[in-house]
DNA sequence: TGACAATATGACCTGGTGGTCATATTATAA
DNA sequence: TTATAATATGACCACCAGGTCATATTGTCA
């Protein structure tokens, strides 16, 4: 949580250094990101960046957050009537819009999977879980194989749909085909059915 | 490619240099590891240390020649009469195998797929390249869909099964289970089959 | 032995990091 | 107006990185 000091400042000055840490956070995982650069683009001094957050943690849980309710506005959350299958390309489909509006945003998502500090491995954990919930959903429903190890599905998938995001660019059309690609693997399978 | 005078120092010395290499790079991610270190660990000056390697990737590639020398002997190659499914399983177990005895160089290859670095990624694809191969001919010998996008199947399999023994640490049997089931998954997929 | 080349060495360079702190400035209330 | 509390500031700290280089040491051969 960011210290009062930094809530009190004035809207203007807030956002000024919420878009430099979207700036830095987007370039460089959370590992590698650098508190000097963030307050190089946000233009404040050093000491007051000390005076505003804890550390980097914590400017980043602010930019979880505050990114978060901007994203909540541009994509309908999981529609329950959705299969796993379904909602995982549908939130593939909002990366993409989120993306367009916001692709610094979908960058950083997309980081937070090849960073391997305890910090965000727990914070895709505890992401992760709602997914999870869905599998188990879907197994109750009869749509998935109740034998299935969903942590393993989900790690698979939530890493490949990030990492491939991360590769494929600005090519969106690519990107979606191959997400739809990887669902469609974990859905039915590779091997040729020997009936 | 390491320099002469690296090449015709007394083994002793090459070994030590070459295991305290392993050491750094089975700790951090080649992006992070450490030059400093390793010449602490291997007790040589820092200007030595230029004096017989171009900089980390010359010293990194030939670290990769070494292991995979070494590793060799330990593995046995890829069955051709193995199925697709049946090699990354093998492999998973030959793994293991060199996580008994050489646990660093089974660390060093998992800490490959959370790298980002032009230079590991170049590597990461080239080594993918034998896995597309045993795919496509599973197509033709009618074992994988021939619809299949490949790239997608190894990028899951590849990482996941990386990103797993990273996490599983020492716990082999569970390592062992994960992958089989992630296998298992790609091969049969996930949904209930609607006959 | 002496001359020259090969090698070894660590101090040093530039530039980066996260974090601190004494001081200056500004806002607040008596 | 004045005293006090809140905030702003950038120089500074210790530490790390990759890389260089003048000098010292050792090996080689005539």
């Amino acid at each position: 949580m960011p210290k009062d000091t930094f809530l009190n400042l004035s809207e203007e000055k807030k956002k000024r250094i919420f878009d430099a840490a979207v700036q830095e956070f987007s370039e460089r995982r959370f590992s590698d990101a650098s508190i000097n650069q963030i307050v190089k683009n946000a233009g404040i001094p050093k000491g007051s960046f000390y005076q505003y957050f804890e550390d980097k943690e914590d400017i980043y849980l602010y930019l979880a957050e505050e990114m978060s309710k901007d994203i909540h506005i541009m994509i309908e959350p999981f529609n329950p009537n959705d299969s796993f299958f379904e909602s995982v390309i549908q939130r593939a489909k909002g990366t993409i819009k989120v993306g367009k509006t916001r692709p610094e945003y979908a960058k950083i998502g997309a980081l937070t999977v090849i960073d391997n500090s305890e910090f965000i491995l727990q914070l895709l954990r505890s992401s992760n879980r709602q997914y999870i919930e869905i599998i188990e959903r879907d197994k109750q429903r009869g749509l998935i194989k109740p034998e299935i190890d969903s942590e393993v599905v989900i790690k698979m998938l939530y890493i490949y749909v990030f990492n491939e995001y991360l590769y494929s660019g600005f090519d969106e059309t690519r990107y979606l085909k191959k997400v739809e690609n990887a669902v469609q693997i974990i859905k039915q399978g590779i091997a040729v059915r020997q009936d």
